[in-house]
DNA sequence: ATTGCAAGTGAAACAATGTTGCAAATATAG
DNA sequence: CTATATTTGCAACATTGTTTCACTTGCAAT
C-alpha cells in the first residue's frame, strides 16, 4: 500500500508533515528515532507537529512507539495498519551495541498465565543483546 | 536485613539520601515513582542526588528501574540485592486503572528463540492491563 | 578522637522528550 | 470555489535526566 492510501484508509488527512513520517518509516528496513526522522524530513521536520502525528498515526495504528528506555525511543511501521492491541503483538529487540531496534515478529509471545483477577490489555516486550552484526 | 547492612555489603557509603530511599522502598509493598519516594524523603529530597543514588543502587542491583513508559517509572526493591542480570528476571504489571506497579516474581519468562546470531543479555517485559482492585 | 582524602552532595546550567494554548494556515467535502 | 473543521507552528511549560564544579562528609588509618 503506498504512503497516501495508508492514511487514506485510516481517515487522516494527508499533509505533508504524516506522508513524510510514514515514508522515512516505509524506506527504511528498521524503526526509527525521532532524530533519525527529522533528518529525512530535512527543514519540514516541526516537533510539535511530529509529536502531534505520531500520536495519530500511533492511535490509528499505522505506527507502533517502541519505548527501549526512558531515553531510547524508536517509531516502527506496522504492517498495513493492521496492528492493534491484542493483535499481532511482536516483541522487540534492542542491539546494546550499535543501537539498532529490530522487530523481532518471528518471536511469538506466550501467554502469560497472571495472578487471579488480573487482566491482561496488552504487553510490551524489550530483548536486549547483540545482534548478527555485532555479536562476532 | 536492614538498611544498613545492604548498603554495606555492597560497599556502598551509607549517606542519609540512600538511607532514605532503601527504606522508602523497603517499607512499600510496590515499586515507588521518584515522587512517591520525594514525599517519604521530605526535606532531605534533591532531585540531582537522588538521580546519582539510583544509578548507584541500581548498578549494585539493589533496586532496578521500571519504565512502563518513557513517563512513568518506577523504582523497585531487588530482593536482597540477588538481582542482577541473567538473575532473577521477573516481568512487572502496570494497571492502567490505578497506575500501580507490581513486580510479577511468579510469572516465569520464557525462553525466546532468538534469530541466529542474536545474543540475549537482559529483558524487560511490561504487562498492562488491570489489576486485581480495579478489574471487577 | 582526629585527620586525610576519596566519595558524595547540591546548585546552576543544559539536554531530550513531551504537552498545552492559541492564532494562522490548509485539507477536503459540498 | 468556498466553508469549516482540522492541522500547523510558535511560545511557554513540564518531566526526566546529565554534567560541571566547589563544598561537605563518610570512614579508615593513625
Amino acid at each position: 500500500m503506498n504512503t497516501t492510501d495508508i492514511l487514506k484508509s485510516h481517515d487522516i488527512k494527508k499533509t505533508p508533515g504524516r506522508i513524510a513520517i510514514v515514508k522515512a518509516l516505509q524506506e527504511s528496513e528498521l524503526p526509527l528515532s525521532e532524530n533519525e526522522i527529522k533528518i529525512q524530513m530535512e527543514e519540514m521536520y516541526d516537533r510539535i507537529t511530529f509529536y502531534r502525528n505520531m500520536q495519530v498515526l500511533a492511535s490509528a495504528g499505522i505506527v507502533h512507539k517502541i519505548v527501549i528506555d526512558n531515553t531510547i525511543i524508536k517509531y516502527g511501521l506496522s504492517c498495513c495498519g493492521q496492528e492493534h492491541r491484542h493483535q499481532n503483538e511482536h516483541a522487540h529487540f534492542y542491539c546494546e551495541k550499535c543501537h539498532s531496534v529490530v522487530c523481532l515478529k518471528e518471536v511469538r509471545i506466550p501467554d502469560y498465565q497472571l495472578p487471579s483477577g488480573y487482566k491482561l490489555f496488552d504487553s510490551d516486550i524489550i530483548i536486549k543483546g547483540a545482534c548478527e552484526k555485532c555479536s562476532h
